[in-house]
DNA sequence: CGGCATCCCGATAGATACTG
DNA sequence: CAGTATCTATCGGGATGCCG
């Protein structure tokens, strides 16, 4: 993509509020991806490709059932694809599409923002129980 | 931004896999902003400071209720500040804080990731569940 | 107008057992 | 190994009512 093309989307999105944090727009990609698990899994896939079982160790507290669910539903929006090698010990592999590859980029960000930001909510959370356990009363 | 600091920035995110795409990360900030209204609200806020009714009005669908909780938890994460106007009607109004305003960038992201992809979802669940042969709900 | 308390339902998701 | 099926519990969140 050219940087001229990639200006000008970025200038047109930012300029017709329309757009902008469209409440309708949001929702719907939340509800396809806002998910306990749908996000997790592109991501980890996003690294290379993943075997069922390698993704139930790597996913942290994911169930059987929650992972077959959910790879279902990215496969379904062609978010990921599911790969059958016809081996004596069967195996499947998962693997980013292109297309899921470019909404990995926005969760990455998204990520980094939770890294970057984790220990200034902890301690906003922190003041925010002092202060309402105390009703306000800040003389020492 | 420059080309080079673009570039820069990318090539630096995917080299660390430290922080590329950790599953545990990624959950922290789904806990806390991955719910049906949060990031709907600071979307909306980005705009500009709303009243109680006002989001409520325009929040497609969200209840009192939720939006008292889910603007609480905004509040005690230091993402949204109430300011409260002791007037004769009492007046209350929500506003997004500096650092919600570091989250609405990465939403954004998101939010264009959607707008610009709604149709190829579509495309994708459709070719799906023909192949599968069950019938599955629409994307609104 | 702003916002908490109560009740209740349905979706989400965990545990377990079974199959190819 | 890679799932599927079922049963159940939890809880997010909607409806409603009351109160400042």
């Amino acid at each position: 993509m050219s940087h001229q093309a990639e200006a000008d989307r970025v200038l047109r999105s930012l300029g017709r509020d329309c757009l902008e944090h469209d409440p309708d727009v949001l929702r719907s990609v939340l509800d396809r991806v806002g998910d306990k698990w749908s996000l997790i899994l592109i991501g980890l896939l996003d690294k290379g490709p993943m075997r069922f079982t390698e993704l139930l160790r790597t996913a942290p507290g994911i169930s059987r059932r929650m992972l077959t669910l959910t790879l279902r539903s990215l496969e379904r929006d062609g978010l990921v694809k599911r790969v059958i090698y016809p081996e004596s010990p069967p195996r499947v592999e998962y693997e980013v599409t292109p297309f899921g590859r470019t909404l990995s980029e926005p969760v990455l960000a998204l990520t980094r923002w939770a890294a970057d930001n984790q220990d200034t909510i902890r301690a906003n959370r922190h003041a925010f129980d002092k202060a309402a356990g105390f009703d306000g009363d800040d003389l020492g």
